[in-house]
DNA sequence: TCCGAAGACTTCAACAGTAAAGTTCGAAGC
DNA sequence: GCTTCGAACTTTACTGTTGAAGTCTTCGGA
């Protein structure tokens, strides 16, 4: 026996043979849609890697950038409340409150009471951080572009429209699934 | 004036406005491409809360969850050590170290040193940990499979195709990611 | 007008994760 | 055989997130 006897394979398993051993252990598995949903899985979590990569570049973290960009989709003058952005980006009002902090202290946002209802706090991107979003996006887009690269214009429209069926799905399985994260019932 | 003037849209943008907003800000931006990987994120998000919600019955967490896969994927008998797991986790050792007396705790592995190495620690599941798993992949699958419902199995099969043909290009272009999520260069 | 309730954040304590330093055991050289 | 090096895990200090309690403002009724 020349192969070490105790270790059982230090051997980061493949997409397949890891739906193989789940098979031998759980016989009504089916492999298709056991396929389609790890490597939705596996892709996903490759592509947050090589996000947080490129944005680190920019001195930001994945976390801020996800804040940038939803105040850049909820369009000019980029204003939203703690409430709102906690709902959008599924995170607690606590963590968003620390998170406000952080990056206005960076100058990415500013934090102010709004005059007309002092309750409510206005959170609003200044010109840095729409300008840092503007530079993580062209990096993102062009790997996001590279990535789908080996895919034909037709496959790509097929693959956009299967995953947005499949989210829709989601979606009405689970209407308030936009929310926090931890919302788990 | 009846609206809230204030109030920019409280509104959850569809994946649609969403890179309608983008492209406002960023010409060059290419919906076909940007569609899929939004897709790709949202739907990714949305099916994590809907296992959270699944396991948590279960009486574990998500996290939990992937550390019992990693052991039933290892094959029996179900050992790895917390080096090995925290790489395909992609987690520190640290981390590592802390989720499994976590779970040693409550009983759904265990942790040993062995003892032909006395460095090495080994970490083994349970058969309370084998039986949690195999609940949750139950749940799991239904779920799955009820998410693939409106899918041909053409469309499956191309699906699958296309999502592992992308993972293997990032893969490629990173070849340790399979690593730390942390491991930023 | 005043009071109570609800809404929108913030604060606090506890927990999960990271980075870096520490510990322990095994192996390789002198 | 002793020592040094390195590997594998653990510990420590700090960061970020959660859940629950607290604060402040607004709104509606007595």
């Amino acid at each position: 026996m020349p192969d070490t006897p105790e270790t059982p394979g230090p051997h980061e398993p493949s997409l397949d043979e890891q739906i193989a051993a789940y098979q031998r252990e759980f016989r009504d598995l089916d492999p298709q849609v056991e396929k389609v949903v790890s490597a939705l899985g596996r892709l996903n979590r490759r592509m947050n890697v090589a996000y947080g990569r490129q944005v680190a570049a920019l001195g930001i973290s994945n976390a801020e950038w996800e804040v940038l960009k939803t105040l850049v989709v909820s369009g000019a003058p980029y204003r939203l409340g703690p409430g709102e952005l906690a709902k959008r980006l599924g995170l607690t009002p606590a963590a968003m409150t620390h998170r406000i902090d952080r990056m206005a202290g960076e100058g990415l946002v500013t934090r102010d009471r709004d005059e007309n209802n002092r309750v409510r706090v206005i959170v609003e991107l200044t010109d840095e951080g729409r300008t840092k979003w503007l530079e993580a996006m062209r990096m993102a887009s062009s790997f996001e572009e590279d990535l789908l690269q080996d895919l034909a214009a037709e496959e790509r429209a097929g693959l956009g429209e299967m995953l947005t069926r499949l989210l829709r799905r989601v979606e009405d399985a689970q209407p308030d699934a936009g929310g926090r994260l931890t919302d788990l019932d």
